[in-house]
RNA sequence: GUCCCCAUCGUCUAGUGGUUAGGACACCGGCCUUUCACGCCGGCAACAGGGGUUCGAAUCCCCUUGGGGACGCCA
C-alpha cells in the first residue's frame, strides 16, 4: 500500500512535545516506506489560530529537520470543499437539518443527565420537513443504523463502539463554517492520506469519522493512535511549562537528533538499542516496536542520549552550539581559544551546550571567580613556591601547546620534589577558578599564555593574603 | 455517570505459554586516571491485586484497583 501521512495540528499555540512525537512517527514512517509526508494545518477555529503559530508551528518543524512533501495546507482554505461534501450527504440523505438552538441543546443534556442518561443529541429533528422561522439550522450527520463501528488500529487492533453510543455530530454549523470530524475526513480522502497516525485522545473520534466516511463512498485509511506523553510525575503534561515546548530543548543547548531520538524511543522500540542516529531511525522505524502504554518524560535519559550524540557529532555543528550557548551568557565566543578546540576538550564532559558553555566560561572571560571552596583547598601557602617555579617555567615556553605544556609542568613537579598532581590542581583553580576542568595541560593551552600568566599571579598574591593573615608579624 | 484505552525495576522498555524475567537511564560500589567526564566491570531494583484456562502463565480470559482519554454549533 502507498504510504502518505500527515501531521495535522491546530495552531494554538507552540509545538509540544507530544504534537513533535506524533509528527516524527508520521515523518519516519513515511521516509521509511519511501512515502510522503504532509502538513494540515488545522485553524478552522480563527478565534484561536493566528498566523504567527502558523509561522512558528512550520519553523519549529523545520529546525528539528522534519521536511515536508508539498506546501502545508490551510484548513481554512478549504471550507467551500467541505461545505460541498456536506451538501452531499444531505442530498443522500445522510444529513438533515436540525433547528435546536444551543440553548435547547444545553437543556437537552441537562435534562439527560438529571436522570443519569448520557448527554448526547436524540435525533428530535432527523423527521422535520419545515424550517423553523428565526433559526438558521445547523446540518447533522444521520447516524447509520448498523450494530456497530469497528476501528482497526494498528497499536489496539479491533476497537468495538456500539453504534447507541454514538449520536448526531454537526457537520455544518448555522454560520455555515464545517466542524471538525467533517473537514478532517474530506481533508484526509482529498490530500490522499493513507495512514492517520495521531494521539490517542483521538481514538474515540474514529468511529464517527469511519461511519461518515462510509457514507460517502469513501476508503477509510489505517489508523495508529499513539500513547499520550505523560509529565515525570505521571500528570497530564502541562502546556504551561516550557518543558512541553519543543523549541525550548533547542534553545536550551540540545541537539535536535537527540530530541528525537529520545522522543522516537518513547513508545517505540528496536531491539536493545538506545542511540540512533537519524538515519538509523528511518531504517528501523516500524509499527511492531511500538508500544500502547503511556509514557512519561524523563529529562535524566534525554540528557544522556544528547551527550552520546554530542560525542560523535561533529566539530563544526559543536561549535556552533557552543557559541550559541557562549552569548547567552554574554560572553563573546571570539575571545578564547579556537572553538573546534574547545569543543573537542569538552564534548564527553558535557550533557548540553548549556553545560558546555557553562564550564568554558574561564576560556573565554578575562575575569575568573575564585571558587571559595577550592582556593582554599588548594591555593595554599605550601604550594606557592611550586606555583612561582611553574609560573616562571611557563613563562618562558615557547610553544604554547598541550605537549609542551605537559613537559613542562612535569619537570618543574620533579624540581620541586612533588607528585603531578600535587601541582596540577592548584595550577587548575588558578587558571580556571574551579577544581574541574579538563586535562590540565589542555586547560591551560586553552587559557592561553597571558591568561595563564595573569591568572597564575593573582593566584600567588592570594596566597600571600593568606600567609599574611595567618601570621601579621611576618609582614614587616 | 457512560464509553474507550492502558498496566513488567523509580523511569524508558525487551518479553507474545516453559527465561536464573533481558537491556538502558538514574542510583550505589570498583577499575582507569593529574581533577572532572568518557570508558570498562559489578550491585540494587519489576510482572498492580484476585479469580479462572492449562501439566505449566508476565504472556490467554474475567473481575477489582489504579492511571489516562472521550462524551460541544473546540480541534
Amino acid at each position: 500500500m502507498y504510504v502518505r501521512t500527515r501531521f495535522a495540528p491546530s495552531p494554538t499555540g507552540v509545538l509540544h512535545l507530544g504534537g513533535l512525537r506524533t509528527a516524527l512517527y508520521n515523518w519516519l514512517y513515511a521516509r521509511r516506506h519511501g512515502g510522503e509526508f504532509l502538513l494540515r494545518i488545522e485553524d478552522t477555529d480563527r478565534a484561536r489560530s493566528s498566523d504567527e503559530n502558523v509561522r512558528t508551528l512550520i519553523e519549529a518543524l523545520r529546525s528539528f529537520g522534519l521536511d515536508l512533501d508539498g506546501e502545508p495546507l490551510l484548513q481554512s482554505s478549504r471550507v467551500q470543499r467541505h461545505r460541498e461534501v456536506a451538501q452531499e450527504l444531505l442530498e443522500r440523505g445522510a444529513a438533515y437539518h436540525c433547528y435546536c438552538t444551543p440553548d435547547e441543546l444545553a437543556a437537552m443534556r441537562d435534562e439527560q443527565r438529571a436522570r443519569g442518561a448520557d448527554p448526547r443529541y436524540d435525533g428530535r429533528c432527523r423527521e422535520r420537513t419545515a424550517p423553523r422561522d428565526g433559526v438558521k439550522p445547523v446540518i447533522r450527520f444521520r447516524r447509520p443504523d448498523t450494530e456497530e463501528v469497528v476501528v482497526q488500529d494498528w497499536l489496539h487492533g479491533e476497537v468495538r463502539y456500539r453504534n447507541a453510543q454514538l449520536d448526531d455530530l454537526v457537520l455544518l454549523r448555522a454560520n455555515g463554517s464545517p466542524t471538525y470530524h467533517l473537514s478532517c475526513v474530506t481533508d484526509d480522502e482529498d490530500m490522499g492520506v493513507r495512514q492517520v497516525i495521531r494521539g490517542d485522545d483521538h481514538l474515540n473520534n474514529t468511529p464517527r469519522q469511519l461511519q461518515l466516511i462510509q457514507a460517502l463512498g469513501w476508503t477509510p485509511p489505517e489508523y495508529c493512535h499513539l500513547p499520550l506523553l505523560l509529565a515525570p510525575d505521571g500528570k497530564k503534561l502541562s502546556k504551561r511549562d516550557e518543558a512541553t515546548d519543543a523549541l525550548h530543548y533547542l534553545r536550551a543547548g540540545y541537539l535536535p537528533d537527540a530530541v528525537l531520538n529520545y522522543l522516537a524511543r518513547l513508545g517505540w522500540s528496536h531491539g536493545d538499542q538506545e542511540v540512533f542516529s537519524v538515519s538509523e531511525l528511518i531504517d528501523s522505524f516500524g509499527r511492531t516496536g511500538l508500544g500502547a502504554s503511556a509514557s512519561r518524560l524523563d529529562a535524566g535519559k534525554l540528557n544522556w542520549i544528547n551527550q552520546q550524540h554530542m560525542k560523535g557529532a561533529d566539530a563544526e555543528t559543536l561549535s556552533e552550539g557552543l557559541a550559541t550557548q557562549l552569548k547567552r551568557l554574554g560572553l563573546d565566543p571570539g575571545d578564547g581559544p579556537p572553538l573546534h578546540q574547545a569543543v573537542e576538550a569538552w564534548r564527553e564532559r558535557a550533557e548540553t551546550f548549556a553545560d558546555m558553555a557553562q564550564a568554558a566560561r574561564w576560556a573565554y572571560s578575562g575575569v575568573i571567580e575564585l571558587d571559595e571552596r577550592a582556593s582554599r583547598k588548594f591555593l595554599r601557602p605550601v604550594v606557592r613556591e611550586a606555583l612561582a617555579a611553574v609560573r616562571n617555567a611557563l613563562s618562558g615556553l615557547e610553544d604554547w601547546a598541550p605537549g609542551a605544556i605537559h613537559a613542562c609542568i612535569a619537570e618543574t613537579a620533579e624540581s620541586q620534589g612533588i607528585g603531578f598532581g600535587k601541582l596540577g590542581q592548584p595550577l587548575r583553580v588558578a587558571v580556571t577558578g574551579g577544581a574541574v576542568s579538563p586535562p590540565i595541560d589542555t586547560t591551560l593551552s586553552l587559557a592561553g599564555r597571558a591568561r595563564t600568566l595573569d591568572r597564575l599571579d593573582k593566584a600567588l598574591a592570594y596566597i600571600d593574603a593568606r600567609i599574611a593573615a595567618a601570621d601579621p608579624a611576618a609582614q614587616g
